[in-house]
DNA sequence: GGCCCTCTTTAGGGCCTT
């Protein structure tokens, strides 16, 4: 963990910067702890899996998720039964906030930072960042659909990740991107984006921090996954929660093309891949395989731009937000 | 469709998502 003082913010004056998120989840750190171990922090990090410690263990499993009194939401759903999976990822969130003797004592003597620390820490223990995906049946949200959506929480621990097909109720006209077939998803036993709102909801709710903020991060989410989530909630006459936060990390990728001596070409999420050398769990666009390899990547991304949590939260955005900015241009 | 860049801003084209 680096940590240095910092001059500007739009939170509050000066802050202390710490420049690193990675102390906020441990569910990926080891994928890549094997091949950056840049620095002193995580190569001591003691976390399982890594040079033959506890492996990932994954199970799958069919579940009934009941909603009803759960939802912390005002949009409470009627009860809903539906089969679809989540893989359980049994990880240890043990050593990611732990900070070493050292760098207690280092911290300390930076008196003015005291406060600044506290209330960091305060707002990072509240935060939960999930990184998501969603496969859809074409590019325009009005004619499109959504038909398989990935979500891994970050921090790790019991069903940290989740997945499931969508059934779109229409043919799926560009299985050649992502090899989902109007088949695998026009079945009864897979959910609709309606029945599915709820149970996202829900599952959400269960990792978040009670008075927390969830981050919800996503590539070019700005103009493609958070509007086809708005507009799906909308067909369903529910609103996207307002605890809920949107991370883009396209823009953070343009920053790393920009930056000089990167030698990152292009900010698609492939180059990204390759840039990092991050070994693909699964088929590219498939939502899980893609939130894998984001997840590394805005670890990554992060620390390569030097963004702490209080950076990344400037640079998020609300559903409301794109709602309200696309009312005033329609209406300008 | 929004963002970004430039051979720009009274515009146009490329990138990025499926």
């Amino acid at each position: 963990m680096m940590i240095a003082p910092m001059n500007v913010s739009i939170f509050q004056g000066s802050r202390c910067r710490i420049n690193t998120l990675a102390h906020l989840w441990s569910g990926n750190l080891h994928s890549w702890t094997r091949r950056y171990s840049t620095t002193s922090k995580l190569h001591d990090s003691k976390i399982p899996g890594i040079d033959g410690g506890n492996t990932k263990k994954w199970t799958r499993r069919p579940i009934t998720t009941k909603t009803e009194g759960s939802i912390e939401t005002p949009q409470r759903s009627k009860p809903s039964s539906i089969r679809h999976e989540v893989l359980d990822e049994t990880v240890s969130a043990s050593s990611t906030l732990n900070i070493g003797k050292t760098e207690i004592t280092q911290f300390q003597k930076l008196q003015y930072c005291d406060v600044q620390r506290e209330s960091y820490e305060k707002l990072a223990s509240l935060l939960t960042i999930i990184v998501f995906d969603i496969e859809t049946t074409g590019f325009s949200r009005e004619s499109e659909r959504i038909i398989e959506i990935a979500l891994q929480v970050l921090r790790g621990g019991k069903n940290s990740t989740f997945q499931t097909l969508v059934n779109p109720n229409k043919s799926v006209e560009n299985e050649r991107i992502h090899g989902i077939k109007t088949n695998m998803v026009n079945r009864p036993d897979v959910p609709r984006m309606k029945d599915l709102i709820p149970i996202l909801l829900q599952y959400v709710s269960s990792h978040q921090i009670p008075g927390g903020k969830v981050l919800l991060v996503a590539h070019n989410a700005r103009t493609f996954d958070v509007p086809f989530l708005i507009s799906e909630f909308s067909r369903s006459s529910i609103e996207i929660p307002s605890d809920w936060l949107f991370v883009d990390t396209l823009p953070l990728a343009r920053e790393l093309v920009k930056m000089e001596g990167s030698t990152l070409l292009k900010a698609k999420l492939e180059h990204l891949i390759d840039h990092y050398e991050i070994i693909r769990e699964g088929d590219a666009h498939r939502a899980m395989s893609d939130v894998k390899g984001l997840a590394l990547i805005f670890q990554r991304l992060t620390f390569d731009l030097k963004l702490s949590v209080l950076d990344i939260l400037e640079k998020s955005f609300s559903a409301s937000d794109l709602i309200n900015q696309k009312k005033k241009k329609s209406s300008g």
